[in-house]
DNA sequence: AATTCGTGGCG
DNA sequence: TCGCCAAGAAT
């Protein structure tokens, strides 16, 4: 059970929330929420997804853009595999896309097209995971759930000064916010923390002269709370290189492909082109995907991924209008937009294209 | 349990 | 230039 402490740390956070509580588009604000104002499950989920390891800036307009084309989550369920990549591309982590049009169309064919509000059955759908279900079952139901992202494990760890390196202390601190997660307001609440860690419990330079929790952290106490989380080393990138073909065609079509539905960048439109592999080898010998002459571009496409860097060799040549190729199939320009391109594509495109 | 999965901004 | 970081999930 909680106590007393807890009750009154999370009342202090709560009204520190009353007034500071970010203005986010899919967000109702504390007052609108005291007002009765509910928010739209399908709008918190969609969100939710969006920001897994990715930034509000970042978010921002492709929620905008998601929320106007597709406005409920039948809407979704609807779409086009492709037209749900190609509105995603630039964002990210791409089996985020894959699983969000398999939940939308879970919920529609097997929920009525409702958002269950019960953490378990949320749990169950596509690319919802500990962290998303409870963020859902808490924002959208009011259902008390303990949220623990990468804001609350440091707000966490400074308010208790735990010095177990992540992801060790991820049981620990999950313990720790369980503890402090009431039973009125818990959407505002779990909110209210991720708020406090965004603004307040950053990880460099926290505004601690500004925290409402201040008196009560363990960190701040020792002085201890610029060092924390504590995180285990990271290996090294290593960095890969490949070769990709840049094919147009007189009539300005672009040779493009679907790429396979797991792995990197999967389900994305890209470049035919070679596996990528350790520099230490030599660039795998993979035939064009169509007959062609084949020009080298001075210049190298450069991408950075989560656990390699890349150095892609980019090939163009110019074809004429009858000629079938072994992979991919041309793109008209009518319905060629680079930014259906995930970044690394859209670099290349950059590169190839005719000035 | 450890890897695999993007991207852009910032110091 | 480079590592860190951002509302993690799936395998």
């Amino acid at each position: 059970m909680r106590d007393n402490g807890a009750r009154t740390l999370s009342g202090e956070l709560l009204d520190w929330y009353d007034h500071n509580a970010r203005a986010l588009p899919w967000r109702v604000g504390p007052a609108a929420r005291a007002a009765g104002v509910r928010p739209d499950p399908y709008a918190v989920w969609l969100s939710e997804i969006m920001l897994q390891q990715t930034t509000v800036v970042a978010v921002k307009p492709y929620f905008e853009a998601f929320t106007r084309r597709w406005p409920t989550v039948a809407d979704l369920a609807a779409a086009e595999d492709a037209d749900v990549m190609a509105a995603w591309a630039g964002l990210g982590y791409y089996a985020r896309a894959r699983n969000l049009l398999k939940c939308a169309r879970v919920v529609a064919a097997e929920h009525g097209g409702i958002f269950p509000a019960d953490h378990a059955e949320l749990l169950k759908l596509p690319g919802i995971g500990p962290y998303t279900a409870a963020a859902i079952a808490s924002i959208a139901f009011d259902i008390p759930a303990t949220v623990l992202d990468g804001n609350v494990e440091r707000v966490m760890a400074r308010l208790h000064d735990e010095h177990t390196p992540l992801p060790a202390a991820k049981p620990i601190l999950m313990d720790h916010a369980a503890r402090l997660t009431p039973d009125e307001r818990p959407g505002d609440h779990a909110q209210a923390v991720m708020d406090l860690g965004a603004t307040i419990c950053t990880p460099k330079n926290p505004a601690c002269g500004l925290c409402p929790w201040r008196t009560a952290c363990a960190a701040w106490e020792a002085g201890t709370h610029r060092e924390l989380p504590k995180k285990t080393p990271k290996k090294a990138k290593p960095t890969r290189h490949g070769v990709a073909y840049l094919a147009r065609r007189v009539d300005g079509a672009w040779l493009l492909e679907t790429r396979p539905e797991s792995g990197l960048l999967g389900g994305m439109l890209g470049w035919p082109g070679t596996e990528w592999v350790d520099l230490t080898a030599p660039l795998p010998g993979t035939e064009p995907p169509i007959r062609a002459e084949w020009r080298t571009l001075p210049e190298e496409a450069r991408h950075t991924f989560t656990h390699f860097h890349l150095r892609l060799t980019l090939r163009t040549a110019l074809l004429p209008m009858d000629r079938e190729p072994e992979r991919g199939a041309f793109v008209l320009p009518q319905d060629f937009s680079p930014a259906d391109l995930p970044t690394l594509m859209r670099k290349a495109f950059d590169l190839a294209r005719p000035r």
